[in-house]
DNA sequence: CTGGATCCCTCACGATACTG
DNA sequence: CAGTATCGTGAGGGATCCAG
């Protein structure tokens, strides 16, 4: 073996082996939605080059953090999925990605979103304490992703696709980022028309004390 | 320019782009510590190359996470410090520090402590809660790097270097890491010899409570 | 002595093609 | 669909050199 190293006893650089290298997070990120076949995980990671995804969920496999699962038939596909000791790094993606999303300036023309950047974008900025007295379900879509959330009283419910009878349908580019930095207000947002509402508009106030970066 | 990237519009990505490369994350946990010169990083991180260890503070800084600082004559050396928004790593650091503390192993025949990483790990592990009705200090020593702890109800301070006069010393080698961990209680830790006490012999039990992976 | 810059070599990463 | 194989490129590793 004898990879490249830090070379000292100390959990971080031990963490950094594990998932310190480029891409790892991200699929981590992918996983931390939900179970994933690897088109799937590809799908998610457009940029990836295939032999560093397979690469990754070996080397991620090897560390404990993720196990393949062969589902059951007819199907028989593989799938997957983080291990209860790859669950516990949940608390730091969330932290990493609020922190990093304090600088994110706006896209470039090749910068995506996707539907599990998404939903833990939505995870993260999620303030539990602000939502002790809502129960509210959203639509969100921002470019062609969407995304509905379901808040009950302080608990966040997030997942892609669509929602049937959503209270309130948020549409937005990436402005959405301004509304959740609270560098615009909702008013503005809706005004200016970087963020359009169908429903019960009254609760995009809500929704902009509820998430925030 | 045109680096290399992720390609979403995504916080975790953005942070990968700041913090993700190899190294830096190291760096990161050195100048929690404090402020280091140019030599100072290259004496904690001794597997770096030079020009690798350039081009981090380089980045870094222009990502604003940390900040060159001429210090006044007659030194008028350089010494790089973390900015604000860096200083908010602290928590993802020490957490990712656990989280990969858990799984650590036996350290290699190469494998060094340097006075931050201990410092760190210390404060990583460090459970206000356990340390609410204590007031101690140690010196612990593990291979030839000695750092002390003062413990005043509930708050901790670490830092490099001996303690004149400490309640408790403590000596070990790696084996630190199991009583860290539980996995050894203090008093199989003593009698097998791996860890050696000089003073108040109780205050060991009070140190295993206190810190803990 | 500090604070790097430069060189060269290697290997991991990235792009693409291909296979069971 | 789920990867492996191939191959070019650039970042990392290591040694050395240089300016203040």
């Amino acid at each position: 073996m004898a990879k490249r190293q830090y070379g000292q006893f100390c959990g971080l650089a031990h963490a950094a082996d594990l998932v310190g290298e480029r891409w790892t997070l991200l699929i981590v990120r992918d996983l931390l939605v939900g179970a994933k076949r690897f088109t799937d995980l590809r799908r998610g990671l457009p940029r990836i080059p295939t032999n560093v995804l397979s690469s990754r969920l070996k080397q991620l496999e090897g560390a404990g953090v993720i196990q393949r699962r062969v589902l059951p038939r007819p199907d028989g596909s593989v799938v997957y999925e983080l291990t209860d000791y790859g669950n516990e790094l949940e608390a730091i993606v969330l932290a990493l990605g609020r922190w990093g999303a304090r600088t994110m300036g706006e896209p470039g023309p090749e910068d995506i979103v996707t539907p599990d950047s998404l939903v833990m974008a939505m995870r993260s900025t999620f303030r539990r304490e602000a939502a002790l007295g809502l129960q509210a379900s959203y639509e969100l879509r921002v470019g062609d992703v969407v995304v509905h959330l379901r808040i009950d009283h302080g608990e966040l419910k997030v997942a892609a696709g669509a929602q049937a009878d959503a209270d309130l349908v948020i549409e937005a580019g990436p402005a959405i980022r301004s509304l959740l930095a609270a560098e615009l207000t909702p008013a503005e947002a809706v005004e200016s028309g970087s963020v359009r509402v169908t429903g019960d508009t009254a609760l995009l106030d809500r929704f902009a004390e509820v998430f925030r970066i």
